[in-house]
RNA sequence: GGCCCGGUAGCUCAGUUGGUUAGAGCGCCAGCCUGUCACGCUGGAGGUCGAGAGUUCGAGCCUCUUCCGGGUCGCCA
């Protein structure tokens, strides 16, 4: 590690016992001064540790925490240790202290604590919450990663690329930030959601293995998990590869990552759930296999119910080990489903004499009772917790109550990481009106010919995936169609003709009836792995410079307005808001 | 855009049924203190209770409007 010299010898973090007797500079921030009347303890802080200096009384007249100082002294063995610091077996004795950025103000917050400290104040000062600890922590570890990944990909003989930032707007996925155009008067470039076209481009290019740590926008509304603005991506991509191709490579990217900075093992080959058996089981297409409840859909077994919330509904159960709970433990859930726009949650508790209590256990009849208890395989003292609703909604209240009872039992090991594909997605789905259109990206290879997609499209599923690890969506990805004349004949069972494809994405169309390779690839959510690593629930705290959740930065102000000279220029002109 | 939660000292929060001069911890300032390491002890300063309107003899507390922040659904790979 180099060390600039011109302020101090060493960092605040490695001196130890053998350096004692040294005369030596030190520069850092004033992390504490604690006054014992004649003497004084100061820690002195820098990103690399935290230094005890013993000072006399007449050097710390105008010094306050966090003012930035250089100091001249000799290294002595404390005579009380500290073994809770790495240099806690030495301190300073100070001979000279030299101001070199003073700290007037009084703190907005105790950067310690910053943590707890309300998130617009810390953005607004984000300069003084990365001084604390984890934050520091945090970026060195989000370098860290970044190494570790180029290195990776180097190691394999990809290539790393820069696309376009400024580029076309692309009518699919979410919606386009624009940037207008001063030369080109009523034209907008576009930031790229992701790299997806022009990585595809270069494998016609002839590029054999690209990848690229991408910045992505999306102007979209933020989540706890979810960037509002911006966000990065480890996006690859191979020539004369196939689904298992890129599993082998990202398998072993996810081993290495997760076992060089989280301390895991991590088994490969990863687990593999299909589409259609993730909804079946968990009623989700990203399953935190952290959580042990299975969903079973009991549909038939109240086919011929009395009870008028049941009638004609699909009717999904999960089965817990809960024991005798109160009242209350279901009502949350309860309104948990309720606030999500479900009707309800039905439920039964199993006695010991295996007969029903609580919630509808009116309702169910004995036939009810004992197709349950053995389709669901339920022992005394577990609850049945049950959704009732069209398909789709019962599917996705199901999928956040799985989630919200291993929640509310304690289930899931926070310190664990579960891995698994979810593969064989769909390639078409049908639409409310009624229509066909595709599920995942039209880009992405069928698994079936054209004859059989004909016949019947709905059943076709693309080679899609995507990397689900503890219910996050951690990467995704596909096979991609190299074939123009096939993409023109899956545009149209989706209702486009021709003409759609060649002016939506004129440079791919073309490109591709000039010699294509079969390729593959993926993206992977950079900031989604930080998340993962550091167990933080939040994005916002694993990036440098975060906005908040409506996309403005306390730290800028940005957006903001801008002169009238600057539209003028760019040819727009405001419309005012209603 | 919908729903939920929050906004009281620099920070984190408490504040009862609407009732005297709105409190605590941390931070800050001053004094004491020579082995602290979240130092300790004593004292002090510090408030437009987000803003506006209303109800009331009286509002931090009730009602309405509005602004700001967070979570979530919609949206989003």
């Amino acid at each position: 590690m180099i060390i600039t010299k011109n302020y101090r010898d060493v960092d605040c973090g490695s001196l130890r016992i053998e350096d004692v007797g040294k005369t030596i500079r030190l520069a850092g921030w004033i992390d504490t001064i604690r006054k014992l009347g004649g003497i004084t303890f100061i820690t002195l802080r820098d990103q690399y540790g935290i230094t005890q200096l013993v000072v006399d009384e007449s050097l710390v007249q105008n010094l306050n925490k966090e003012d930035v100082v250089s100091v001249l002294g000799k290294v002595v063995e404390r005579s009380s240790k500290n073994p809770n610091m790495s240099t806690g077996d030495i301190e300073i004795e100070v001979d000279k202290i030299s101001i070199l950025g003073k700290c007037d103000n009084e703190l907005p917050f105790e950067i310690k604590s910053s943590q707890a400290v309300n998130e617009d104040l810390r953005l607004k000062y984000r300069y003084l919450d990365l001084r604390a600890e984890y934050n520091q922590k945090m970026l060195k570890l989000r370098s860290d990663l970044m190494f570790y990944v180029r290195t990776y990909f180097h190691k394999l003989g990809f290539t790393e690329v820069q696309t376009p930032i400024l580029t076309a707007s692309s009518p699919e996925g979410a919606r386009d930030f624009l940037v207008p155009s001063r030369l080109n008067p009523g034209k907008f470039y576009a930031l790229p959601q992701a790299p997806q076209q022009f990585k595809q481009l270069l494998m016609v290019s002839g590029l054999d293995k690209y990848f690229q740590i991408a910045p992505c926008f999306r102007d979209e509304d933020a989540r706890a998990d979810r960037s509002p603005t911006e966000f990065y991506q480890i996006d690859m991509e191979m020539a004369f590869a196939t689904q298992e191709d890129i599993f082998i490579v990202m398998e072993g990217l996810f081993k290495g990552i997760f076992e060089q900075f989280a301390g895991v093992n991590i088994k490969t080959p990863f687990t593999r759930i299909k589409y259609e058996d993730a909804i079946r089981d968990y009623c989700s297409d990203k399953p935190d296999l952290r959580n042990p409840l299975k969903v079973v859909d009991v549909s038939e077994v109240f086919k011929n119910t009395e009870f008028n919330a049941f009638k004609g509904k699909t009717i999904k159960a999960i089965k817990a080990h809960t024991g005798k709970m109160p009242r209350s433990f279901y009502d949350k859930l309860v309104s948990f489903i309720t606030s999500r726009e479900g009707k309800g949650m039905a439920y039964l508790y199993l006695e010991e004499d295996l007969t029903f209590v609580g919630g509808i256990s009116k309702f169910v009849t004995e036939e009810e009772r004992k197709s349950l208890i053995k389709l669901m395989d339920i022992n005394k003292e577990d609850s049945i917790f049950f959704i009732a609703d069209e398909k789709d909604k019962a599917i996705k209240l199901t999928g956040a109550l799985r989630g919200e009872i291993a929640n509310s039992l304690g289930l899931i090991d926070d310190k664990a990481y579960e891995f698994c594909w979810v593969v064989d997605f769909p390639f078409y789905e049908i639409n409310d009106e009624g229509q066909i259109e595709f599920s995942h990206n039209p880009f992405s290879m069928p698994q079936a010919n054209i004859e059989q997609i004909e016949k019947d499209p709905l059943s076709v599923k693309a080679y899609q995936y995507d990397l689900v690890i503890n219910g996050y969506e951690s990467m995704s990805g596909a096979v991609r169609n190299h074939n123009p004349e096939m993409m023109v004949e899956l545009f149209k069972f989706a209702g486009y003709d021709k003409s759609v494809v060649e002016s939506k994405f004129p440079a791919l169309y073309n490109a591709f009836s000039y010699g294509a390779p079969p390729h593959a690839g993926a993206g992977v959510g950079f900031d989604r792995i930080m998340m993962l690593l550091t167990h933080n629930d939040f994005i916002r705290d694993v990036i440098a410079f975060p906005m908040n959740k409506n996309a403005c930065d306390p730290l800028t102000n940005a957006p903001t307005a801008v002169d009238d000279k600057l539209l003028k220029d760019v040819h727009i002109m405001l419309r005012p808001e209603e």
